[in-house]
DNA sequence: ACAATTTAGTTCACATATTGACTAACACGC
DNA sequence: GCGTGTTAGTCAATATGTGAACTAAATTGT
């Protein structure tokens, strides 16, 4: 995967020029590593490894769950599938819990909530306890579409899964979960 | 990270109802570890690991990335740099390869290279093999523009990555290149 | 050579996200 | 109990993305 390919650049020319582009069959996935290969070359300061790294997260990440995705077709968007999911999870919740949980802004839960709303799959009601709350839960109906939908979602989220072995995607867990609380930490202190 | 943590649900009705939430301290990160817990009890179909993966990819993701990109500031948008690193490093290339290599759709490009080529950053010329294209290259100032703010996201991404294991981080790279590449091939399939 | 098909790029309609201004309700200090 | 500041939610302006329709140029088949 990260070898050499027997293509050496035609030119060899110290400057920034590119002569005939001996690309050979990059595609999005494949650049990752083409640019591991090339972006130093006129980046010293580059930390190549570091940028590999994160081009690899980036993309594999965005083929994954682009795929994934697609599960859902037109049924529902994954903003909605996320919000039921934290509904149906820790239960009827205000708006502003939705955000922090969703890690949407509050305009795109509140537009969003409108629209389910319109759909029947949540309630929105306002908060004894807060004048200023409303409290929103899952429907039956939100919860059954959810479910529905979600199981195709997971169905998807199974499949790849089972490429990987045991070992090899707890490693990646581990890994990104280490990473990710350090991340929030530091987000939290700012 | 995968323990129990000692707070029994208050509410033993075995229907979907939820009591006074006992959320405890629930965040957008820990809100995976909470999912993991007690997202099976209601769906005994899910397929509790892959979800959690999946959900720990994604938010570690998002939150990284999130980071990574508020470098960025204001100089330029991610999909500006992407489209600059790709210019840069694969050389002078045709709108659609563009859109192959960094996963935007015609449309986005289109319309960003609209807008960089107003600021100075690319040019575009009609291709003289092909009339229907264009070629876009970045412009020396281009060049400069993508370098002097690539440095600082590149330092980021070289801060992050110090967190982790050098192993560890193989691991990552490695586990999410086969899963990658499987996707990956799975789209080009189809 | 030319009709039919495909391909490259643009444009339009639409969806959805973010930020910041705004409103209403709460909370504190006195 | 009343101003001051803070917090919850909505709204408006803006940015940016997608997919479909469209135009023009290439390619293919006969």
């Amino acid at each position: 995967m990260s070898g050499p390919d027997g293509q050496p650049t035609a030119g060899r020319s110290p400057s920034p020029d590119f002569d005939a582009a001996p690309d050979g069959e990059v595609d999005y996935w494949s650049f990752v590593d083409h640019f591991a290969k090339h972006a130093g070359e006129q980046r010293p300061w580059l930390d190549l490894e570091a940028a590999e790294f994160f081009m690899t997260l980036h993309r594999a990440f965005e083929l994954i769950v682009y795929d994934i995705r697609g599960e859902l077709e037109q049924r529902m968007s994954s903003a909605a599938l996320r919000v039921l999911l934290v509904l149906t999870t820790v239960g009827p919740s205000t708006l502003l819990r939705v955000t922090e949980l969703t890690g949407m802004s509050r305009a795109a839960v509140s537009a969003l909530l409108k629209r389910l709303e319109a759909d029947g799959l949540v309630d929105r009601s306002p908060s004894p306890e807060d004048g200023r709350s409303i409290v929103i839960s899952a429907t039956a109906e939100g919860k059954r579409a959810c479910d529905e939908v979600y199981r195709d979602y997971n169905a998807r989220e199974s499949f790849w899964y089972a490429h990987l072995d045991p070992e090899e995607a707890e490693a990646i867990k581990r890994g990104l979960s280490r990473l990710a609380a350090s991340v929030s930490e530091a987000r939290r202190r700012s």
